[in-house]
DNA sequence: CGTCGCTTTGATAGCCTTCAAGAAATGTGG
DNA sequence: CCACATTTCTTGAAGGCTATCAAAGCGACG
């Protein structure tokens, strides 16, 4: 099916990445750290190369080395369950930590994507002592437990019954996710798949497409295949919330 | 409404917990530790005195310094929306880690509540470096990951529409907890209350009561007020991943 | 023994899923 | 650059499942 050493496949760019001069060293394990610290904090990571739309990160089973953080672009995983069936269980932007469940027994538990054209930053397990030596240990653990929230919220969002809720709420979060990104919070790229959304919201793709339609008609969004503007920003969080 | 140093009411044994002496020990960071450095994890962690139920091991926004990992009883945790909604976002047996999201931003992003009389063994952030120079490195971030990956198996549950599938799922998944305890995994134990695991579930109260009624109609359960015991296993899970 | 909270059971309405078909977008070869 | 094939997305109608409202058991506790 595929080499057991795939993660040698992810192409490293042969010199360290230079967090100095990067243009998310905000969003990361950088963020907290002294600009002298910075050549350290880059000798624990590796930059990959570009990846191109549906490269694979790593595959579920992978013997589970490193983590990443995402440097540019989108990621999504999925992993599939007895029956066969495919679950997506998270979309990653920029700055965001992925594939660290591989520590569980030391095998990713999902499989990453790149959704568009998307680097990474690759960050050894092995290195985690020198990252934590040189100060990386706090964002470390800001970038884990926000990874948990980040899952927890979505939990949340699930046990709203109501499919509409949902659609709300994701584009809520979005916006959110947005504004951490320094982008305009009122525009949500879209590049997953309708059918890959609508997996990860937990309905089928003809309600989230009629759901997309009845916000268009009542003036909540405009909804275009890969990105969504958000109109009316009240409205949203009105139908997010009501328990009805 | 309570002291901002609530932490501190959480009471603390006297003397170090033991964990030479713990009976869970196989469960937590000790698991992979040699039994001569026992002592040096005991000097990282302080075992709480017995907690009574509907004590509160941290409210949410009190400031966090630690997370815990239950050495007995059983815990929930829960967050209320903006709107004024509570949801359950999880339930926490022993060798558990909890109150790790605290470490996004200081402040805890939920509430943890004992449901019967339990102990959690304390561990200070600040004590990590500590923890890792004797080894407790993996074994933390195993238990991390373990956590991790439990919210996102939560959210594949409440991807799955069907009400029926989330209860057979929940007590699929809580078997295999009990088996991991060493505990007999057709015991399901029922510490909460059926508001609390319908909130949880993302369906009503009504629903989960009509779902366990079917099921021991069925003779898949034998269902009472503060356990299930799995009598078919085999027709649960054929319940659990049918997709119709 | 009576009250109160929790759980179970019943009936109706609304929402979502399913199945089906059409429209739009994407990709490919000439 | 255009025509065509394929995928992706949208729209429609019927049925099933769950939420909601309502009321009755049941158990804990004073």
């Amino acid at each position: 099916m595929h080499a057991p050493d795939k993660l040698s496949i992810v192409p490293l760019a042969h010199s360290p990445c230079g967090c100095s001069l990067c243009p998310t060293r905000h969003l990361c394990a950088a963020a907290d750290l002294e600009e002298d610290v910075l050549p350290l904090l880059a000798a624990c990571m590796r930059t990959s190369l570009p990846m191109a739309k549906g490269d694979h990160l790593y595959r579920e089973g992978d013997p589970a080395e490193s983590c990443f953080v995402v440097r540019s672009g989108v990621y999504k995983t999925s992993t599939v369950s007895s029956s066969g069936h495919e679950y997506i269980t998270g979309f990653y932007f920029s700055g965001e930590l992925i594939g660290f469940n591989g520590q569980r027994d030391g095998r990713y538990l999902d499989t990453a994507i790149a959704l568009e054209t998307s680097t990474v930053c690759r960050l050894h397990i092995r290195d985690l002592p020198k990252l934590w030596s040189i100060g990386g240990g706090p964002p470390l653990l800001r970038m884990l437990a926000e990874r948990q929230d980040c899952a927890t919220r979505q939990q949340i969002n699930l046990c709203q019954s109501r499919a509409d809720a949902r659609v709300a709420r994701f584009l809520l979060e979005s916006s959110k996710r947005m504004q951490r990104l320094g982008r305009d919070s009122a525009l949500i790229p879209m590049p997953m798949s309708r059918t890959d959304l609508a997996n990860y919201l937990g309905i089928t793709l003809e309600c989230l497409s009629r759901i997309l339609a009845r916000f268009r008609n009542a003036g909540l969004i405009r909804a275009e295949r890969t990105e969504i503007q958000i109109l009316v920003l009240a409205n949203l969080e009105s139908l997010a919330f009501h328990t009805s």
